[in-house]
DNA sequence: ACGGTATTTAGCTAATTAGCGAAATATAGT
DNA sequence: ACTATATTTCGCTAATTAGCTAAATACCGT
């Protein structure tokens, strides 16, 4: 859990999530979208992979990234259930299911 | 915003915020709790201050901080969203106010 | 086996960070 | 003015981090 708020200190790795949020990416098409050399962006994959906030899928040549939402969750409702923010449960917007507060 | 992030990454600094929910505490009170230096702990009140995250008000010779929760509030829902997290309304559990998702 | 594409690993540098002890500052009381 | 207490600032060190280029690895097609 302390990996997680490591990983998310750095905006290129809060970035790299928003942008899996659609779906998989690969390595090259998340590079596509940054300004930094492929090896700084391997680097910024592997924090993420070992805070378990993405997985890695090889698919030939290629390596996907999945974000890996639950881990998220997990730690952001972790943090805010100890400060005491938003101890309310959780409903859905429109088509929804009931979200219980822990 | 990068700043609360930032501030987040360390565990001493969420333990002080925790600390800090109950209710303001001086820095020494804080000390107290941490087998850190002094001049380590105000470190952190300072990353935290840069942060908008505390408050410092003195009073007499002693320093009391503060928890500025909606500075937090607003930065974790402002991730969440960006993540598409938690798109539902938050309903206070019991004797409670509705706040909106955004 | 070779060549090409995708990605990571290795090795480096510069900047940032967390920690410390010692000294400085600020306020209160005498 | 002096002493005591609370906290910060200064100056340092060791560890971590983000960035780079160059080289290595992995897989595919021929």
């Amino acid at each position: 859990m302390n990996r997680v708020f490591k990983a998310l200190a750095d905006p290129s790795r809060r970035r790299i999530l928003q942008l899996l949020r659609e779906g998989p990416l690969s390595a090259g098409d998340i590079a596509r979208h940054f300004d930094l050399a492929k090896p700084t962006l391997s680097g910024h994959f592997a924090v993420l992979r070992e805070a378990d906030l993405v997985d890695q899928e090889r698919q030939g040549t290629t390596i996907y990234y999945r974000l890996n939402l639950s881990v998220l969750e997990e730690a952001l409702s972790g943090l805010m259930d100890s400060m005491g923010i938003g101890q309310g449960e959780r409903v859905a917007h429109s088509p929804g299911l009931v979200k219980p507060g822990k």
